[in-house]
DNA sequence: CAAGAATACTTGTATATACAAGATGACTAT
DNA sequence: ATAGTCATCTTGTATATACAAGTATTCTTG
């Protein structure tokens, strides 16, 4: 093998099908042995390129049914800030949210920068707040490229999230966040209903799709009501 | 195959033996003709067990030398509390910490049920401020399991840091951590040399090894200097 | 003694083959 | 028409074999 072995090369194809958007979620990917024509390998060989995509969580497969992309949630692992609708109700809270602005406006430089657009171009902004049993919990800020979610304005996100709803526009391939601890400003405050000042929990994150930046959030939550956990060990 | 496939049994072997510290960080593990003897079973199933532990991290292969137990450093992925003094030096800052306190002392009901101890038993507690620069940076409380880490109080931790310490003579086999947003109290403002108040980010920690819980340790941060970053990608 | 070659180990890649087992749709007998 | 069977697809497990390539030791040769 004068380059990269054959396995890497069936890798990378699918990958890149996939980034390509391709192949969307959850869609089936080629069996072993249709790979293994393709690419005129052994069916071994086509095999470990599936295997090692399912190993790494891009991938899912089945027996009898076949390979399948998979869900892009399931990639996130440990610092996933899960989708906080589920985690609410996943611990028995009662889930609620609030749409407290939609609209489209002018970029000022850092969030222009932050969204790879022109300044002063119009991008689409929202600010929910969510609720667990009627109490703020959370407020998300979100800056959204227009170019990559040009219904944004036009959902209803008591229905469906944000983050479900970019995802299913523009399939997402790459995400960043920091997490730091900050005191809110007036409007986070009053946003969250908070009286006295409390430190916060503030995770910011941008996502990409292939076709560049989808979004840009802030999501701020009380400190004495949120935090996030992750856990490490060995058994498999 | 009536019960577990072969491949897994040996998988399953080979984490025993780590999480019992039969098999110590960096040690080497038996090769896969080895394995294959011993398990009587073909070279490419004992080659599937050790290459399906490596590809998550639990042991590092390297050709023509051999199979060995991975650091649980690399262990962490996503959310690991990097080794702060690596990770000043990292980027090129001048790394300085201070052992503000070192001792044994009587266990309060929370520490001893976090350490999974009698209340009112001895326990080690340190305290150690890391600087950046020559600023402070992060100050690590911890309680220690004497137990597992006898000589814990005639460690010189300016040059070894207690998680590189603990590590060594308790290996670890699962952490556990939390992340939030916390306003620091006196005691806290002293130690990072805070002034006037400022929201802290502060991380829990609890290590096990196999015979128990090893320890238990707070990180706090000041949030205008320290966040922690993830990062989430398709690319293999 | 020192430099290089031979060797014996290791992991890495690739193939061909066999059978097991889950899923599905078509076909058949009741 | 429905229930069961069968054929055929899929992935899953396991083996035997071959050669490539990296590392370390030993032996040979100058």
């Amino acid at each position: 093998m004068t380059e990269q072995p054959k396995f890497a090369q069936i890798k990378q194809h699918i990958i890149e099908q996939i980034r390509a958007g391709v192949w969307l979620e959850h869609q089936r990917v080629p069996s072993e042995n249709e790979l293994s024509d393709q690419f005129k390998v052994s069916r071994m060989t086509a095999r470990r390129a599936l295997s090692e995509l399912t190993e790494v969580g891009i991938l899912t497969r089945s027996q009898g049914l076949g390979t399948f992309v998979a869900s892009f949630k399931s990639q996130s692992s440990l610092l996933e800030i899960r989708n906080i609708a589920d985690e609410v109700t996943q611990r028995g809270g009662d889930y609620t949210c609030m749409v407290l602005s939609l609209e489209s406006i002018f970029a000022i430089a850092p969030i222009a920068i932050a969204l790879g657009v022109e300044i002063d171009s119009q991008v689409y902004r929202s600010v929910i707040v969510h609720h667990e049993n009627d109490e703020p919990l959370q407020v998300e800020e979100r800056f959204v490229n227009p170019a990559l979610a040009s219904k944004y304005l036009q959902q209803d996100f008591t229905a469906l999230t944000p983050h479900e709803y970019l995802t299913q526009v523009a399939p997402l391939t790459e995400a960043r966040h920091t997490v730091e601890a900050v005191m809110p400003n007036e409007e986070v405050c009053q946003w969250l209903n908070m009286f006295n000042e409390e430190p916060c929990l503030q995770v910011i994150r941008r996502t990409w799709s292939s076709q560049g930046i989808v979004s840009f959030a802030r999501l701020i939550s009380p400190g004495s009501k949120y935090r996030l956990g992750g856990h490490l060990t060995f058994k498999k």
